[in-house]
DNA sequence: CCAACGATATATCAGTTCGATATATCAATG
DNA sequence: CATTGATATATCGAACTGATATATCGTTGG
């Protein structure tokens, strides 16, 4: 799942390490702080596979070929940086990778393949929608198509657990939040959902009803 | 984190691994399918430091000491259990598995210590919150005002991440619907942790003043 | 001036958890 | 009465986490 979140930012821009984390944190927000003992195991593991390769390793010459016209002025400094201008840096040393042909085939291939319905499941959809705009409208669609039925399903499991009188009150409480919160999220992909219906033609209409809002309002109705 | 869970259940009446997992999916919701991978490790590590012991190991004598007035009837069936009554039966082996008072010690000390704030927080939180009943009430406002705390923290981080302009479509709505979440979070504890003060009378007023809502509402105002 | 500190950066370790798989028993099914 | 499916325990490798180690550089303040 980290080899995705690596995969999918050097997509767009070759990076370091460090940086790559910061990326996780800042910007996707998944990964609340990933941590070193997996994200460098998974360059690693990444580079091994020929999914990556490494640019650029210290602060010496070996330029790139692209002059990326990203952020910082990492090229050859430390050299003389001493008191002029450049206020943020190089730092130190810096692995900086960047994606390959095998790598952005293995991305797209864990992009609509991978999605194993497992413990981590949240997580692991967001960080697809993440990079959806990588992938072609119809794989998208299902994508959160996917998402739906799968929470679909935990509100009836969720109901079932409710229906029990062997809860107490914190549990019980804990188990009505879950459900709202999944009607919550159900309803934002259906909002999802339709806007994207709006932005493509209908793939192959026929034994196609629009299904909006079945199972979140049947939560209200299922019981007798 | 698992053994806070195994004890929390052997808490409150002796079992075995299987049936520690069946609970763990139909009554918690947590660890939607706990892996036996995990599970029995966590018995034999909870073993080793004399947490729990094994009262009865095999469908054989050694009738544990305490009848308990439990669900099924394993005691010495699979003898001649062949085709009387007995729907629900024994099945094969079975370690069945009970708490010592050193092990009600350390759920008592995982309860309120061991609470790290790190990637996997709600699941850590909801399980405390479904043996909330075991710990004292000024504890259990306590664990309440933990998360509120925890996650007023993560809304301000989430504004941050969605007020920059770098993000696409589907980041966006992640991000929002995600803050969302979360607002609707923090509402429900402060429901409550209401709740909960009322059952008790205030412990140490003074420099107390009611919260409520004070995070939430000002997610609609921070912007200039 | 420079020592201490904090941020940047990579790396590794032990401990947990997960998914898969192996093994065994027993009930139900056909 | 053989196959299948549920019950039950166990173990393996891979992945992730938290902690720790190491090193460089910029900032701060005595």
């Amino acid at each position: 799942m980290l080899d995705l979140a690596i995969l999918g930012l050097l997509h767009e821009q070759e990076q370091h390490g460090y940086e790559i984390r910061r990326r996780l944190r800042d910007e996707l927000g998944l990964f609340a702080n990933i941590s070193f003992g997996s994200l460098y195991p998974a360059l690693s593991r990444l580079e091994a596979a020929h999914a990556v390769t490494v640019i650029e390793s210290s602060g010496g010459a070996a330029a790139p070929s692209m002059p990326f016209t990203g952020s910082l002025s990492g090229e050859r400094a430390g050299l003389r940086a001493r008191r002029a201008g450049t206020p943020r840096g190089t730092k130190r040393s810096r692995k900086v990778y960047r994606i390959t042909d095998q790598g952005r085939r293995l991305f797209e291939q864990l992009l609509d393949a991978d999605e194993r319905p497992g413990a981590d499941d949240a997580r692991s959809f967001g960080l697809r929608l993440a990079f959806a705009r990588h992938i072609a409208p119809q794989a998208r669609l299902a994508l959160l198509e996917r998402r739906r039925a799968q929470l679909t399903r935990r509100l009836a499991t969720d109901q079932v657990r409710a229906s029990g009188d062997t809860l107490d009150v914190y549990t019980r409480s804990l188990v009505e939040h879950s459900t709202e919160a999944t009607e919550h999220d159900i309803a934002w992909l259906d909002r999802l959902i339709e806007s994207e219906r709006l932005k493509q033609p209908a793939p192959r209409s026929e034994n196609r009803e629009p299904h909006t809002g079945d199972a979140v309002t049947a939560t209200k109705g299922t019981s007798p």
